[in-house]
DNA sequence: CCTATAGCCTGGACGC
DNA sequence: TGCGTCCAGGCTATAG
């Protein structure tokens, strides 16, 4: 499931690969992902250049040598693989995906350094999806997006703004990424644990009434970059199917302290508070009972 | 503007 | 063994 730690993770490994590399070729397997390819979309992208491949929240940014910007969103299950050898259809086998079945795009590339690459996407629950945005046009997923978390935009002062007229849970206010750009499940559960916060406190009761952030809303700061960070060194998180472009999991999910510990004992030294699971908005959530409040 | 809900999609886990 | 059910989850659309 990857959040920002896990696509950030993706764009380090893929860069070296993709960054001055020239698309020769694209081929799509089928119609649409959670939305269809764009209008033209292979013949937009072949013959030109990746300049740069960047991140913003949770979509990997690749900006073409025409100014354009073709943007993908791993959804769920996607996954970028590069392989070192031409496109060798029919099998269209990569690592994330061995029988090929979920292979739903590829690009075959002739870069610099490294010659003849081919660069697969697969998705087996096909949440991801692709853009492509012409220089100058609005971008409808990018332009509604809150500040990135690990840049100096998120402090207590925006997150007081930003939630004290709200009465929903944090954990929800977290998740809605016009508010903060990147966070998913995993990491507001991690980092609601780091800051001693219960996922189903209102917005509001972190905020006093003259609109100071409250001394839990100053600690949350430091836990959402701290368990991004961290999350970031050890390569992203793999519960079942994420992987980096060179097949490698992530290792974080080895330190998480809530999420998916059910019934375990908290691991806060001391706390001897215990891990519950409770459902928010249709997802779960994951806490404990002692040392959260 | 804010909040809540359903739907998208597949595979794996689980109960019978 | 096989079938049905549920769950994972980011994001959008829609309704209130």
């Amino acid at each position: 499931m990857p959040e920002l730690p896990e696509v950030e993770t993706v764009r380090r490994g893929l860069e070296p690969f993709l960054a001055g590399a020239r698309i020769e070729a694209v081929s799509l397997y089928r119609e649409n992902l959670r939305f269809p390819f764009p209008q033209g979309f292979a013949a937009a992208l072949e013959n030109r250049r990746i300049e740069t491949l960047t991140r913003r929240a949770k979509y990997l940014l690749f900006t073409l040598s025409d100014g354009a910007v073709w943007m993908t969103h791993l959804g769920m299950t996607g996954a970028y693989i590069i392989k070192d050898h031409p496109l060798d259809e029919p099998s269209r086998r990569n690592a994330g995906d061995t029988s090929g079945r979920h292979v739903h795009f590829s690009a075959s590339l002739s870069h610099p350094l490294h010659g003849a690459l081919t660069l697969s996407y697969a998705d087996p629950r096909r949440f991801g999806f692709m853009g492509l945005y012409p220089p100058g046009t609005a971008n409808p997923f990018l332009d509604p997006l809150g500040p990135e978390p690990l840049g100096n935009a998120l402090n207590p002062a925006m997150l007081a703004s930003a939630f004290k007229n709200r009465k929903g849970p944090v954990k929800t206010l977290l998740l809605d990424q016009t508010l903060v750009a990147g966070l998913g499940n995993i990491y507001v559960c991690e980092a609601l644990h780091r800051a001693g916060i219960l996922p189903a406190r209102s917005g509001a009761s972190l905020v006093d009434p003259d609109g100071a952030p409250r001394p839990e809303l100053l600690a949350l700061v430091p836990a959402i970059r701290n368990v991004l960070e961290e999350a970031l060194a050890a390569g992203g998180s793999t519960l079942r199917d994420f992987r980096n472009s060179d097949g490698t999991p992530g290792y974080f999910q080895h330190s998480f302290a809530v999420y998916g510990r059910e019934g375990s004992p908290c691991p806060k030294p001391g706390c001897g508070g215990t891990v519950v699971r409770l459902a928010q908005a249709g997802r779960s959530s994951f806490y404990c009972t002692s040392c959260q409040h």
